[in-house]
DNA sequence: GCCGTTTTCGGCCCGACTGTTTTCAGTCG
C-alpha cells in the first residue's frame, strides 16, 4: 500500500466518524485527518518506516493510529476500521473525491437512493440527477441537484484537484490574470499567493488578494475576466471562477489596512497557519485574514497590519520566506530568530548543464541555440561561468574512433571559444548516458576529451529499486562523473519517478565529493524539495542547472533555485554559488 | 486521538460562501 493509499484510507475513516456523529467523534475526526496529511507527506514509504522501526515518530500520528497502521501491513486489514465503517455503503467513499460532495452529503445520498456500487456510483448518481431523483432528497433542492450533477461530470472529465500543473506553467497563467486585475482602477495592490508564492513544484488553483477600498467593484472586475468559464463563488470578500482549462482562480479582497494579514493567511500553507494559530492561542490572541484579536480587558480588540512583516512581528516572529511555510520547524526558529539565510537567485553564478546546437550528432535531443548565443545569454545573466554538456554522441550509430574525433573537435572549438571570451569561464562537460548496465556510454579514452561529466539516467526507467540504485552509484562512480542530473527521472504529470534508494545514493554522493542537480526545467524540477531536504540535512551538496536547450530557457533557472530554497538551502549548499577556482576545484578534484 | 515554551489532562484554527431547513449545515481553503 503506498503512503497515499493509507492516507486515503485515514481520511475514509474520518469521513466514517463524521457520518456516524460529527459532534462525538470531532476529535478523533481531526486527528484522523492530520495523521492522513502527515503520511501523505511522508517523504518515505510507511511501509519502510513501521518495518525498519525507526523510532523517529511521525507527527500527527500516536500510539492508536500507529497500532492500527502495524495491523493494517500486517493483516491487510484492520478489525477497528471496519468497526467504524460498518453500516456505511461502500459507495460514499469515491464520492468523496469530487468537489462538494464531502461525507455527509455523500451519505446521504447514497442512502436515499440505495445506491451502493462503489465501483458505478458516480455513473448511478449522474442517472439519479437526470431523472430529478436528486431534487426530492431532504435538504437538497433543484439547484444542488444540477451542481452535483456538474460536479460528477467534471469529476469524470478528469477536472479534479489532484490534477496540478507544474509551476513555470501556473505562473505564465497568474501573469495573464494579474495584468487583468491590474487593470481596475480599484486595485491598490494585486499579489498571486497560495502555492504559488510558496513555489510549489506544482500548483493547483491559482491564489490572488487584491488591496482594496471598493471590494465589489474588484469582484465585479474579476467575474468579468475574458477566460472565466463558470463562476463558482461569488461573495463580498472573495469569489472563485473557472478558467479555460478547467483551472480555478481564487480571490480574496481585503481593505489596504489589514492587506498583511491576508497576505498572510492566503499564502498558507493550511499547515503552517494552523500551527501559527496554535501558537497565538496559547499566548491569548486568534489570528484571522482581518489580524489579530486580543483581549484587553473585557473586550476584544483587533490589531491591524499593513504588511506581512509587521504582522508575524507583533507575534514574536521573524518574517518567514514563502518557500518555508510548510509548518516543518520554521515557526519554531522564526521565533528564536534563528531562520536560516536562504540560498537567492542572485547567488547563482553559474549554469553548468546547457545543451548548444553544437554538431556533436548526440544520443538525444540537440540544443537550438550556438555555443556562441548561450554564452551571450550567460553574459546578460551576469554568470563567472557556464559549462556546456551535449548529450553524449550516439553509441549505436557511431564507431568509437568517430566518437573520440567527434570530441576532440569540440573539445578543441571550446578552447578556442575560452581564448575568445575571456570575460566568462567556460567549462567542457558531457552529459553521459547511465546505461542499464550502469556502465558510462563513453569509455574513459571518451572522457579524456571533457573536464568532467554529469550522469543521467535516459532508458529502461522501470527497473526494481535495488537494481536502479547500483545501476546509477556505478554510474556515478566513474572519477569523471561529478554530477547527477535529473535524479528522480520523473516528468510532471507525463512519467513517475524511478524508483531509488535515496539514502544510499545521499550516501554515496557525500562519501565521493559528487553533486546531485536541482533541474530546473519545468516538468522537471527534481531533485524534489522533501528529498532535497532530506540530502541537505546529511551534508550532501546540490548544483542548480537549468538543462536548457535554447537560450531563452536559462532564466529557468528561477524555478531551480525555488525548489533548492523549498528544500532549506543555503549559500553553502549549492555548489554553483562558489567562485570560479574553488568550483573549479571541486569539480575536478 | 494527539500533544506539551501554561498542561501527562484538557484542550484542539478561523472564516467565507451556498443552498435551503429563514438560522444553519455542509464544504472549502
Amino acid at each position: 500500500m503506498t503512503n497515499q493509499e493509507v492516507a486515503r484510507l485515514l481520511r475514509n475513516v474520518a469521513a466514517a466518524y463524521s457520518i456516524k456523529d460529527e459532534k462525538k467523534h470531532i476529535f478523533q475526526i481531526i486527528a484522523y485527518q492530520k495523521a492522513a496529511d502527515a503520511i501523505y507527506n511522508l517523504p518515505h514509504e510507511l511501509k519502510d518506516v513501521l518495518r525498519e522501526r525507526t523510532q523517529e515518530k511521525i507527527p500527527g500520528v500516536g500510539p492508536s493510529i500507529l497500532s492500527h497502521l502495524e495491523e493494517l501491513f500486517a493483516k491487510g486489514r484492520v478489525k477497528h476500521f471496519e468497526e467504524i465503517m460498518k453500516g456505511i455503503p461502500p459507495s460514499v467513499f469515491p464520492l468523496l473525491k469530487v468537489t462538494t460532495l464531502g461525507p455527509k452529503k455523500a451519505y446521504k445520498l447514497t442512502s436515499h437512493l440505495k445506491l451502493n456500487n462503489p465501483d458505478t456510483i458516480v455513473d448511478d448518481l449522474i442517472i439519479a440527477a437526470q431523472k430529478n431523483k436528486i431534487a426530492g432528497i431532504p435538504t437538497f433542492g433543484e439547484k444542488s441537484q444540477a451542481d452535483i450533477l456538474r460536479a460528477l461530470e467534471e469529476y469524470k472529465l478528469g477536472k479534479i484537484k489532484a490534477n496540478r500543473m507544474p509551476l513555470p506553467y501556473a505562473f505564465e497563467l497568474a501573469r495573464k490574470t494579474e495584468e487583468y486585475l491590474r487593470k481596475s482602477k480599484f486595485a491598490e495592490q494585486v499579489f498571486p499567493l497560495g502555492s504559488l508564492r510558496r513555489m510549489m513544484a506544482t500548483v493547483g488553483d491559482i491564489d490572488f488578494a487584491v488591496a482594496t477600498k471598493q471590494p465589489k467593484e474588484i469582484i465585479n472586475h474579476f467575474i468579468n475576466y475574458p477566460g472565466t468559464e463558470r463562476v463558482i463563488e461569488k461573495g463580498e470578500a472573495s469569489s472563485s471562477i473557472l478558467v479555460s482549462g478547467g483551472r480555478q482562480v481564487d480571490l480574496m479582497v481585503q481593505d489596504p489596512d489589514s492587506f498583511g494579514s491576508l497576505l498572510q493567511h492566503f499564502t498558507g500553507s493550511k499547515y503552517h497557519n494552523v500551527a501559527l494559530r496554535e501558537f497565538a492561542l496559547k499566548k491569548g490572541m486568534s489570528l484571522s485574514e482581518y489580524g489579530v484579536k486580543v483581549r484587553i480587558g473585557k473586550k476584544q480588540e483587533l490589531k491591524k497590519f499593513k504588511t506581512e512583516k509587521d504582522f508575524y512581528q507583533f507575534l514574536g516572529l521573524d518574517w518567514i520566506i514563502p518557500e518555508m511555510r510548510e509548518n516543518k520547524g520554521e515557526i519554531e526558529l522564526a521565533i528564536k530568530h534563528n531562520l536560516p539565510k536562504i540560498v537567492e537567485l542572485k547567488d547563482i553564478r553559474g549554469d553548468l548543464h546547457i545543451h548548444s546546437s553544437y554538431p556533436i550528432e548526440p544520443s538525444h535531443d540537440l540544443g537550438k541555440d550556438t555555443m556562441q548565443q548561450m554564452l551571450g545569454k550567460s553574459r546578460s545573466l551576469g554568470y563567472d561561468y557556464i559549462a556546456f554538456s551535449e548529450h553524449n554522441p550516439g553509441i549505436t550509430n557511431h564507431s568509437k574512433n568517430q566518437i573520440y574525433s567527434i570530441l576532440a573537435k569540440r573539445s578543441e572549438y571550446i578552447e578556442q571559444l575560452k581564448e575568445s571570451n575571456k570575460g566568462i569561464r567556460i567549462i567542457n562537460l558531457l552529459e553521459v548516458d547511465i546505461l542499464p548496465s550502469g556502465e558510462l556510454a563513453m569509455d574513459d579514452k571518451s572522457l579524456d576529451y571533457v573536464e568532467a561529466a554529469i550522469v543521467s539516467v535516459h532508458s529502461v526507467f522501470s527497473t526494481p529499486r535495488q537494481k536502479m540504485t547500483k545501476r546509477v552509484l556505478r554510474g556515478l562512480s566513474n572519477p569523471k562523473a561529478k554530477i547527477l542530473a535529473h535524479p528522480s527521472g520523473r516528468l510532471i504529470n507525463q512519467r513517475e519517478e524511478y524508483e531509488l534508494d535515496w539514502d544510499e545514493i545521499f550516501d554515496f554522493a557525500l562519501k565521493h565529493n559528487k553533486a546531485i542537480e536541482i533541474n530546473a526545467w519545468p516538468t522537471r524540477l527534481d531533485l524534489t524539495d522533501t528529498l532535497v531536504d532530506q540530502a541537505r540535512k546529511m551534508g550532501v551538496k546540490f548544483v542548480i542547472d537549468t538543462d536548457s536547450h535554447a537560450s531563452y530557457q536559462m532564466d529557468n533557472m528561477f524555478y531551480g533555485v525555488s525548489v533548492a530554497r523549498r528544500g532549506w538551502c543555503t549559500k553553502k549548499d549549492i555548489l554553483n554559488t562558489l567562485p570560479y577556482e574553488q568550483f573549479y576545484k571541486w569539480l575536478t578534484g
